[in-house]
This record gives C-alpha cells, sequence and structure tokens, in this order.
DNA sequence: AGAACGCCAATTTTT
DNA sequence: TTGGCGTTCT
C-alpha cells in the first residue's frame, strides 16, 4: 500500500503539511525505498513492522537510533502516516535533536516538521499548556528547576513547623520526586509511605507543595508527566483526541521510562496500538532515578501480540571487546537475553593492570594515552570512563601536569550554573512579575542591604493582600512598613523591573538582558569578586547572553532553559574526554579506559548496599555500557590502594573483574617496572622545586619508575610498546619548549582557568611556576595559562 | 555583611 | 580530603 486513505482524505482539508509529505514520497518512489537499503534482516523486520505494539531489543552498537528514524522515514514514505500524527519521544534533548537531524537527512524537510519528536518532558509541557486550565493552572506556567523546587519545598516544611534539620528538603523533595515517578498524585500515595516522612506529614507536605505550587502557576519536572496523567483520567475527551492524533508511536531508551512515563504511554497508546519501543535491558542504568527495567521486562504481557525484534550484530566493537562485554553481562539473571555478535575481527584483548594506588593508576593512563597520542591517535577517540566524579580529580590532576588536553563530559550543567541561573531569575520576573521564586533568588544579588526581616514583611504582605511578591513590594515601599533603608532598596528594585518590563518588546531581547545585567549590579558583582573562578562566570554570563539571540523572544527563550538543561558543548580541539560512566551511554571512542575496577568502587558499595542483588545487575550493566563503548581498545585497571574520603584503604579488584572470558583479556603484568617508586611512598622530596618538569627532571622520574618494585603486588601494567612513551613525549615537550621564547617572565600576573590567578615565580621554557593565589605553588604549561 | 570556624557527609543525574 | 552548610565573630 503506498496510499493510506486516511492520508488521502485529509489531503484537501490540510494541504500543507500533506503535499510536504507527498513532495518526500515523490522523490522516494522512482528509487524505491532507498532509506530501506543497507539495514539488515532484523532491522528491516523492526522498521516495517509498522502496525500494533513492537519491542526492539537493540544491543549496544547494533544501529538502534537507525532503525528509529528509518521508521519513521517509512512510515512518511509510505503514507500510512503524516509527520504530525507520529509521537516519537526519547529522554534527552541530545537525542531529540539527533534523531530530528537523521530524519532530515533520509526524507529532507518534510521531517523537519515534526511536531511530536521530543522529550517526555517537553511533549507533556506542549499537551499541559494546551490544558492547563483543566489542571488548575495558566498556559503561561513557569518550570520550576531543581534549586527553586527546593527553595519551595524548605518554604513547605518550615510552614507545616516541622523541623528542617531533620527532615531536609533534599530528603523531601527524593520523595516527592519518587512518588511523582510512580504516578503518584498526593492522594494516590499508599498510606504507610506517607506516614514514614516526618511523623507522618509526608503526605501532607505533598499536598501542600502541590497546593503552592498551583498558586504560583509553576511545575516541577514530575508534573510535567504526572499532570498530564491527571488531566487525561479526568478529561476522557482530551485523553480520545491525543489517542486519536497520535497514529504511531515511537519510544527511544524504552528501559529508561518510570512509571509513570510508562503510563502515560500506555494511554495514548491505547488509541491506535500502533507503539513501537527501542530499547536495551542490559543498558538500563537509571534505576536509582526511578527507571524501570520491568517495563521492558513485561513488554509483552503488557502489549499482548507484540511483535519482538532482536538486534544483536554490533557494528561498533571488535571481536574481543563485544566477547568481553557479552561474558559479563551473561552474568545477569534479569533479563531477557541477547548475545551480540560482530563480523568485525577479534581486534585487541580487553586489557587489565592493576596500580599500587590511584595516583599511579591515573598517571598509568596518562602514560598509555601519551603513547597512542605518540601513535597518532587523536585524543578525540579517547576517553577515560569512571564510576564515580571523584574519581576524575586524581586523573585531571596528572593530565594537567602532563599538559594533555582534555575535556570532562557532563559536570554541573551551564544553566544550572549560580550565575546563569541568577541571570535567568531577573530575566523571569520581568517576563512575568509573579514569579515568587525568582524574585526571591535575585531580592538580595547583588547585595542590596535586603535581609530576611525584609523578605518575610514582603510574604506577609504578599499573602494579605492576595498578590505576588514583587506587587507585594511595590505596595510595602508606599507605606512605612520597612525601615527607611530597606525600603529604598526595595523601592530602586521595583522600579528597576518596571523600566525593564517596558523594555521588553521594544528591544531585542538580548539587548534588554544585557541591560538589565548591569543595571542592576549583577555584572559588577562578578567584575568585583576576585575568585578563581569569576572570570569563568563572566564568560558564561556572555555566552548567556549570546545564546538568546537564536530565539525569537524572551518567553520562546525561558521555555527552552526551563526544559533543555545543557549548554551547546563546543568541539573542535583535539582532547581526551573524561566522564562517568553514565555520562558515557550513547557514545563511542576507539579507546576506551576504564579505570578504579575495585570492589566497593565499581561495584559501588552504596548500590549493593540499597538495592541487593537488583544493585549488583545494574552495576554490571553499567561494566557492560563502559566495555561497549569502545570500539578497538578497552582497558580496565584497579588500584591496590585508594584514598577514600580522605583515607587511604586497600581495595580488591572488583568482581566483574573475574567474571569476564578469560580468553578476551589480556593481564597485564611486569612486575620488574611496576612503579612503585613514584608513589606517596617514595615522592620525590622537592616536588616543586625549580627544576621540577624540566625535561631533566622529567628523565628522573621516568628512570625511577621504571627502576625496581618495592612492593611485593605481582601486577603491573607496563608493556614493552608503551615504555617508550615518556621518551618520545619528552622530546616533544623539549621541541615545544624551545620552539619559542616563553611569552612570560617572573613576577607577572597571570590567569589559569583551574587554578586561578597566580604570580609567576619561575619560567623554564613553556613551562612556568605559579604561586597561585588560591592553589599554592603548581607547575603548569604556558599554553595553559593567560596573562591576567 | 563578610570572614572564619567547626561540623558533617560523602554515587550515578535528565528533564 | 574536600565541600557545603550553619554558626559565630568581627
Amino acid at each position: 500500500m503506498t496510499q493510506h486513505s486516511d492520508a488521502a482524505g485529509a489531503s484537501a482539508s490540510d494541504a500543507a503539511p500533506t503535499s510536504i509529505a507527498a513532495r518526500a514520497m515523490a522523490s522516494l518512489r522512482p528509487q524505491g525505498s532507498p532509506y530501506l537499503e543497507g539495514l539488515n534482516a532484523e532491522q528491516r523486520r523492526a522498521v516495517e513492522a509498522t502496525d500494533g505494539p513492537v519491542l526492539v531489543l537493540a544491543g549496544a552498537g547494533t544501529g538502534k537510533t537507525r532503525v528509529l528514524t528509518t521508521r519513521i522515514a517509512h512510515l512518511i514514505a509510505t503514507g500510512k502516516a503524516r509527520p504530525f500524527d507520529i509521537l516519537s519521544v526519547t529522554f534527552t534533548n541530545k537525542a531529540a535533536r539527533e534523531m530530528k537531524h537523521r530524519i532530515g537527512g533520509l526524507i529532507g524537510p518534510a521531517g523537519e516538521g515534526m511536531p511530536w519528536l521530543g522529550t517526555f518532558h517537553s511533549i507533556g509541557t506542549k499537551i499541559l499548556r494546551r490544558h492547563a486550565e483543566l489542571v488548575g493552572l495558566r498556559s503561561d506556567f513557569t518550570i520550576l528547576g531543581m534549586d527553586d523546587q527546593l527553595r519551595l519545598m524548605k518554604q513547605v516544611i518550615v510552614d507545616q513547623n516541622i523541623d528542617e534539620k531533620r527532615w531536609p528538603a533534599r530528603a523531601l523533595s527524593s520523595a516527592i520526586d519518587g512518588w511523582k515517578n510512580r504516578g503518584l498524585l498526593p492522594e494516590q500515595v499508599p498510606p504507610g509511605e506517607a506516614q514514614a516522612f516526618a511523623f507522618g506529614k509526608g503526605g501532607a507536605l505533598y499536598s501542600a507543595y502541590q497546593a503552592r505550587l498551583l498558586t504560583l502557576n509553576a511545575a516541577d519536572f514530575g508534573d510535567l508527566l504526572l499532570l498530564c496523567l491527571k488531566l487525561w483520567r479526568e478529561n476522557p475527551d482530551v485523553l480520545e483526541n491525543y489517542q486519536q492524533r497520535f497514529r504511531y508511536i515511537l519510544v527511544d531508551e524504552y528501559q529508561d521510562t518510570n512509571v509513570a512515563q510508562y503510563l502515560w504511554l500506555r494511554l495514548l497508546a491505547q488509541g491506535h496500538r500502533n507503539v513501537a519501543c527501542v530499547g536495551d535491558d542490559d543498558q538500563s542504568i537509571y534505576g536509582w532515578r526511578g527507571a524501570e527495567v520491568d517495563n521492558i521486562l513485561r513488554f509483552e504481557h503488557d502489549f499482548p501480540g507484540a511483535v519482538v525484534v532482536r538486534l544483536e550484530r554490533n557494528y561498533r566493537s571488535t571481536g574481543h571487546i563485544l566477547a568481553a562485554a557479552s561474558g559479563l553481562i551473561a552474568k545477569n539473571e534479569g533479563r531477557l537475553g541477547k548475545t551480540l555478535r560482530t563480523e568485525d575481527v577479534a581486534g585487541e584483548k580487553v586489557t587489565v593492570s592493576g596500580a599500587w594506588d590511584s595516583e599511579e593508576e591515573a598517571r598509568q593512563v596518562a602514560e598509555a594515552i601519551e603513547s597512542l597520542q605518540v601513535k597518532q591517535h587523536p585524543l578525540s577517540e579517547i576517553a577515560v570512563l569512571v564510576r564515580i566524579s571523584a574519581q576524575m580529580r586524581e586523573i585531571e590532576d596528572r593530565f594537567v601536569q602532563l599538559g594533555l588536553p582534555y575535556r570532562v563530559i557532563g559536570g554541573p550543567r551551564f544553566y544550572e550554573r549560580a550565575e546563569i541561573r541568577d541571570a535567568l531569575a531577573y530575566l523571569r520576573v520581568t517576563a512575568n512579575p509573579s514569579d515568587d521564586l525568582a524574585f526571591e533568588r535575585i531580592f538580595n544579588t547583588p547585595k542590596r542591604g535586603l535581609g530576611d526581616a525584609t523578605l518575610q514583611a514582603l510574604h506577609a504582605f504578599s499573602r494579605a493582600q492576595g498578590v505576588p511578591l514583587l506587587q507585594a513590594a511595590r505596595l510595602v515601599v508606599e507605606t512605612d512598613e520597612l525601615k527607611p533603608r530597606a525600603r529604598s532598596g526595595v523601592r530602586a528594585l521595583v522600579e528597576s523591573f518596571s523600566r525593564w518590563s517596558r523594555l521588553v518588546g521594544s528591544q531585542p531581547h538580548s539587548e534588554v538582558a544585557q541591560t538589565i545585567l548591569e543595571e542592576s549590579g549583577y555584572t559588577e558583582m562578578w567584575q568585583k569578586e576576585k575568585s578563581a573562578d569569576a572570570a569563568g562566570r563572566l564568560e558564561n554570563l556572555k555566552e548567556f547572553v549570546r545564546s538568546m539571540e537564536e530565539f525569537p523572544d524572551l518567553a520562546a527563550f525561558l521555555e527552552h532553559v526551563s526544559l533543555v538543561m545543557e549548554a551547546s558543548e563546543q568541539e573542535g580541539a583535539d582532547r581526551v574526554s573524561l566522564m562517568t560512566l553514565h555520562a558515557a551511554k550513547g557514545l563511542e571512542f576507539d579507546t576506551v579506559f576504564l579505570p578504579g575496577w575495585e570492589d566497593g568502587l565499581f561495584p559501588n558499595q552504596r548500590a549493593l548496599d540499597e538495592s541487593g542483588r537488583a544493585g549488583l545487575e545494574e552495576e554490571r550493566r553499567l561494566a557492560h555500557v563502559g566495555l561497549t563503548r569502545a570500539r578497538k581498545r578497552a582497558k580496565l585497571s584497579f588500584a591496590v590502594n585508594r584514598r577514600i574520603h580522605g583515607l587511604w584503604s586497600s581495595t580488591v579488584p572488583s568482581r566483574f573483574i573475574d567474571e569476564l572470558p578469560e580468553d578476551s583479556v589480556d593481564v597485564l603484568d611486569a612486575p620488574a617496572h611496576f612503579s612503585a617508586g613514584a608513589s606517596r611512598f617514595d615522592r620525590n622530596p622537592t616536588p616543586f622545586g625549580s627544576s621540577y618538569g624540566t625535561p631533566g627532571w622529567q628523565r628522573a622520574q621516568a628512570n625511577t619508575a621504571q627502576s625496581g618494585n618495592a612492593n611485593g603486588y605481582g601486577v603491573g601494567n607496563r608493556t614493552p610498546t608503551n615504555r617508550g612513551g615518556p621518551r618520545q613525549i619528552e622530546g616533544e615537550l623539549i621541541a615545544k619548549s624551545t620552539g619559542a621564547p616563553s611569552a612570560f617572565s617572573v613576577d607577572m600576573r597571570v590567569f589559569h582557568t583551574k587554578f586561578g590567578p597566580g604570580t609567576v615565580a619561575g619560567v623554564d621554557g613553556n613551562k612556568l611556576t605559579v604561586d597561585f593565589d588560591k592553589a599554592g605553588r603548581k607547575m603548569v604549561l604556558d599554553s595553559f595559562i593567560q596573562a591576567a
């Protein structure tokens, strides 16, 4: 069938979109279906099984996104659906963007106009805005970020006279999030659980919190889905409208859905029952965040008659890596079972090596990276994946010391940084004077002499008059409620906001933002601050204002930021990537280093304590995710001693190491070169002396590192190949340092992105000894330094 | 208001 | 060992 009757029927009334689809079809038909070419049999089955429920179990590297996007192209090209008939949900904005992009590549501009392709939350928002009044909101409700949410919770806790120290907002927040993740409204929370928090007040707090949200005309992230459920349950006609609208539903990363998302999907899917879920139970690593692996395990039960397609052919990794990953994940019991296979060569075995301590492990990783670099491997094809962020420090330190360029992926997101949240708060109040949470945030930032007492007075007034804080402030300055000092401060603020509000619409919004940041004294506040990160924050603010230009108006920009908590990662420079295993999902690299495979760290003790066997299995899936990120090389390591919370403790290699299939693993051991010499037990006595970091010093270090084994541990990891590494690198560094005289001299004031401002104490080629104001004396490469 | 101290806790993190 | 937080002192 090439032309679905509904599509044809609608074409008269809905000419424009259909004609785009028709054009797309026309352009495709002459060649048949070129987009299907190059798919393997299973992928093709997953694409062509258009009707009825479908579960695609897509192992790592098996072409999951390709199937998803081709499926959409297929639906459109065959006329089974128009772009706006298809609901396609992902978890992250990145995934949504990627899909849009690839669909565009497959079917041309027709793919651009997929209005229902997005994250659960963005689609939930879109739906809620249309029917906001049915759940007690106005359509311009604000979406609260984590920080607003916590502030609000704190208020609710205090209002209910609960000791905020015994029952911190954090704990309440996680309880409420948990309930929302499970699709539970306050009245639906099991009494037992509601009782458990704050002497039986859990339920009341949840209700009170929801009530506060409504008065603020705000929703938190959980609400974006939960309120859809409420909306649909209470308004069957609205639900039916959406059920009819979405002829086809596609879900990415189904293994990560929580109960609320599952219910959300199930309600919608009850219309046409054409729901295709793509996921991999072996990559479910977000259980701690409410994801239910059970959703994917139960799919066939929930959607009877479902077609299940397994994608097991891996196009990413070489044989040994795949064998190692498969062997490991096979130890899990709660899984649907897949066996990844490849037609690629066996390739290099996965390597396992030990180090005396975590510092040495970091050194070994850095050294191995340098030796790859010497062999012309791009740094951008190398990643270091750790279990917890705390592991990054030692590795970063080492990279900084060697001048090895790296980038940390993940970490605090752009829009979560304090300066950005502050700037946003100003804009939010300007755009929406009733945004009390935003108002409170910047009420006294920068300092304008307004303290708690003033805020309390405003709150009291606001409650008494039933008006937002800003309005209350406007009224209060006309009275004698406040002391003169506070009164003038509040008046200035109120007048500023009136002025700024008038600017909106008459000036480009990025200019308005710029004006606000300047007139409020906010920019000045950071200029005066001279801590290490102030410069970076100002830089972020500039970037923030610049990024506004991409949006048509202030409202559109604010909507974007509340949902898309990310900054555009600047690509380009050749750098090693450093991130947690969680952040690595979905990425791939030629070479992957996996340090810290020690029991207690990985699998993580806490996961084990809190979730027992399920926790262990999730950790194992995390290991599987880590291994399958590698195309050609996976390098595991562990340390025998690690500093945990400041104390050194001895550790035991991860149980996962012994679960790897022997045939695919190379244990690197060269006891003779075990480099205990450079461990903390035998440190260079003058690490900050002026000769530190010179080629000669480095040579000395390299020699020490090669000399003898002070301890009895038999596992080291210096292979004959990378033993030549340091010397060549050293050659490189010499070459660099003799190339041009340094632009820096002693006593010069400089700035380093990591260590902040400092004074040059010594110059040696391209290496500087700098006395940092905050970080003390460090050796750094001049390329990491700017004149201050 | 801001520095300075002491205490406590300490995975993973998107929207 | 760090960092975040609240308290107390200037």
